[in-house]
DNA sequence: AAACCCAGCAACCGCAGCATA
DNA sequence: GTATGCTGCGGTTGCTGGGTT
């Protein structure tokens, strides 16, 4: 038996939303809450899948959305991630206070991997620098492999990235093994592992965005991060994103 | 003025993770 | 341990409006 789909695809309206389907949503949600997605086309008398409802109001509707007017500073926090962190725009997008991951995952693709095919473009033809490497990925020139998109909850290091780390060395490239038994850090509402919703988390960042992390770059400061990192990532956001390029510089 | 092109964006789709029975 | 349902995510599609021919 197959599973059942989310909603009937006939006589449910598609497309664009009406001002009178948003209004009817946004007055539901307003009085009863978020979730119970699939029930809440009929509760909310529309006539519209729930998954469709729920994008509609994470992307649209949702108080305290931004839309349009990328600031320069959040562009520049933009490419930084996804240097970092690949296509895992909901992640992205949560350290971009009103943005969506949807809207960031257009920009990208209509507005800043055009921009960063362009600088590539002109650099390339001054040298190959390896220095540049982070510059070529996030323009798409070399292409790492990157498996699916997935919600990151368990960090592995190796012993030997352990010891690295410790010494405040770049981690060599290695494939553990399975009997090695370096270091597994997980995302647990336990406290005898490291409290942390994805791995970005455990590197210090703010859950409160942007705003907080250039306005306040002590809370970049990490518990569980000082020991082992102390030098390298106890300062403020930009050094951290600077040495994201030794990182790169590693592939 | 009409036809065409294209960039930008909203919305859809399929899949995977997680919770629960 | 397995099946099922719900939710969230990223890739993709297709509509729309502005610009160009």
């Amino acid at each position: 038996m197959g599973r059942k789909p989310c909603c009937l695809k006939e006589g449910v309206n598609r497309g664009a939303w009406s001002s009178k389907e948003d209004q009817l949503l946004s007055n539901y949600i307003n009085l009863n809450g978020e979730g119970q997605w699939r029930t809440l086309p009929q509760k909310a008398g529309l006539n519209r899948c729930g998954k469709s409802c729920r994008l509609r109001w994470m992307n649209y509707l949702r108080p305290g959305i931004k839309r349009g007017n990328i600031s320069p500073d959040e562009e520049d926090l933009i490419i930084r991630l996804h240097r970092l962190l690949g296509n895992r725009w909901s992640l992205i997008a949560g350290r971009l206070p009103g943005r969506t991951d949807n809207e960031i995952k257009n920009y990208w693709n209509t507005i800043l991997s055009k921009k960063l095919n362009a600088d590539v473009s002109k650099e390339t033809s001054d040298s190959e620098d390896r220095k540049s490497i982070g510059k070529y990925l996030s323009a798409g020139i070399i292409t790492p492999v990157v498996p699916k998109a997935t919600r990151c909850t368990k960090i592995f290091f190796s012993s030997d990235e352990v010891q690295h780390l410790k010494n405040n060395q770049c981690p060599p490239l290695s494939t553990p093994t399975d009997t090695d038994d370096g270091l597994t850090l997980e995302s647990s509402k336990d406290n005898d592992v490291p409290d942390m919703d994805n791995a970005l988390d455990y590197f210090g960042f703010s859950q409160n965005g942007i705003a907080d992390v250039f306005e306040n770059s002590s809370m970049l400061e990490s518990d569980e991060l000082a020991p082992m990192f102390e030098t390298k990532f106890n300062n403020d956001l930009s050094s951290l994103l600077e040495f994201e390029d030794d990182w790169t510089n590693f592939l």
